[in-house]
DNA sequence: GATGAATGAGGATTCATTCAT
DNA sequence: CATGAATGAATCCTCATTCAT
């Protein structure tokens, strides 16, 4: 039977040293011989798991959806009235959250990612396909607190929208280092409090 | 004596080919050549109005800004309540106001000048003061309508960062495709009038 | 398991073609183009095997050393007397022995390498090195032949420094195509004897 | 008549920045753009005042020529004692004379010119006929000496050009930072004494 | 699986030279 | 005379990718 397959965790070791390297050099600074380095393998071993660099990005999408996923979960796990829900969440996502602080490489590729999607479309397509889980996650949340709030619910949709972009836009001025260091988190949480508070009240039909 | 000088003619030429380049290929994919046919020039014309291609970037920044400033004092020189005010603004930044739609490309190289900031300290501080510019003329804004409604204008400083923080996450989402076309200028509308509802009453000294 | 390495082999062989091109072409002429034809590899491959030009240089000034120190020690193998063996020293740098013909680009390189030095602190730092070992052999064997001969050693060291001038300065002169052919050796013969047969007697403790 | 020509001055003022330029950085390192900016002037006007680049370094030769010469009708100027003459003449060329220090920059250049000799026939040319005349005075110098010493003056020819190779050598030990700071004056004066004392009486014929 | 040599295209940049003004 | 724009070839070097071992 030969040697066991050790592909999957050299795929991995592959994806999270491009992570590591992007965040710092963006993906075209992010050369095959410098993911290698960073992976401590050979360049020739890093095409002999993926076909193409470009390969190793998509896998890297799949990787971050999964910690996105993941990291929602977690903030779904925890039992509370609506709104400190949704609170626990904008937090996770902006990574305040000082229990599990995440990989700030993995902020970092996030722009990165987005930056890239606009000349990738199988890049941007599962990129949509992530960022319209969590919308619909948000969404969920805020028609539950909209509710409980006894508040209409028909704008959640939209609102989560907003939230979103939000977000993303956050960590992009993070990176350029513009904006008060941590104005993103307390901000947000304010914002969605305001658009739940302004919603106009639940009554007929809506 | 001597041969009139086109150097201004030709940078603002070149910067804007490098615009035109970037919203498709991004900085990295934008190359000298690329850049030199989209001015209809050569290469080494490129380079002698520009020392380094980073150069042309800084400029193009400068332009961006110099765009977004433009379109900003447009929207204040329309009179109007202080809340019909902010939505002009907001409408603007968003480029959806009918009446002056501006080029396209300038919104996605926004994106890209804003993913290459994270390298490049010295874009990065001119992207800072443009967005600091704005961040200020949002705030006031926003105090004009918060204390036109009888609220507290504590808040607005912060709001202000996140609503850009907003325009600046649609931006990116829309670049990536991802997103309802067209949510961003409705919901950022939403979200402001939101903030000024549900902030608290202006009253004691606050 | 892996492929065998072959650098060693590929690196020598490059250095032999910038030995060859710079003979010609100078450092500055042998471009990497060049290099690579003469060696018969593609351009990129010589940059697999050294990082810059400059490199290579480096690594052809040691090869040049190594050439210079095995041309000495077969210099200084046959016994004779202090002062034969000081001509056949000479005899052997400046490479007109007869039984040995050397590489008549290595004597061309020799020029360009000095003319390089003086804007490669490296390249300058080798050079020193090789040109001090030189002297030390060559004041050794002058202060042979002149105890031989009765006469004080004290000048030994200086006069090595003037031999070793004349020998750079000789190929300098050869390689211009100026002085007349061959005058090298006979001429630094006749000083070599002209300096130690002038030197004071060996007498008085000096 | 019109403007009265500047040309001579142009081209003197073009030359004395090649110099400059070329003995920091050599020739191939001397882009027209420095040599224009040593010479105030633009990288065009060069081109009117001298077809190629090459040709500038033609007239350098000329120019390093003539100072050479006239540093040779300096030192023959000052009568003495043949000995004295010749040691005069060396210190002279050695720019070591107190009274009349030369512009090192022109000493750095002759080791450039120099290694570009090797691959520029007409700039050969030129260098040769400069260094013959040279051999020839310092022929001359040491025949009277070896005269006045009672000695033989048949190996004068040859001495010469030994004496020459010493220098033409010693300017490039320097130029590398090899060899003892000032060992050349001293070292090629006690050669050239040596090579006096070490020659057969005159007697017979010679 | 893994190594490392090899390729070829393309990158930014420099430069001598020409020429319109 | 002088300026400065313009050109096109050449520069070194990097890189994704392939392939022999």
């Amino acid at each position: 039977m030969g040697r066991p397959t050790n592909t999957d965790a050299r795929r991995a070791q592959i994806v999270e040293a491009l992570m590591q390297v992007m965040a710092v050099h963006g993906f075209d600074g992010a050369s095959i011989r410098l993911i290698a380095e960073a992976a401590d393998l050979t360049p020739g071993l890093v095409h002999y798991h993926f076909k193409t660099k470009h390969d190793i990005l998509l896998e890297l999408m799949n990787h971050l959806a999964a910690l996105l996923e993941e990291r929602l979960n977690d903030a779904l796990a925890h039992k509370a009235t609506p709104r400190e829900h949704l609170h626990a969440f904008l937090r996770a996502l902006l990574s305040l959250d000082p229990v599990d602080r995440p990989d700030p490489a993995a902020v970092a590729c996030w722009i990165a990612v987005g930056a890239q999607a606009v000349r990738a479309p199988a890049l941007a397509a599962r990129l949509q396909v992530a960022l319209a889980g969590l919308q619909r996650t948000l969404a969920a949340l805020l028609r539950d607190a909209l509710a409980d709030a006894g508040r209409s619910t028909q704008g959640a949709e939209a609102d989560a929208w907003v939230l979103i972009a939000a977000i993303q836009g956050s960590f992009g001025l993070a990176g350029a280092g513009v904006a008060p260091r941590g104005f993103a988190a307390d901000g947000l949480i304010r914002a969605a409090d305001a658009l739940i508070d302004a919603a106009p009240p639940a009554g007929k039909g809506a």
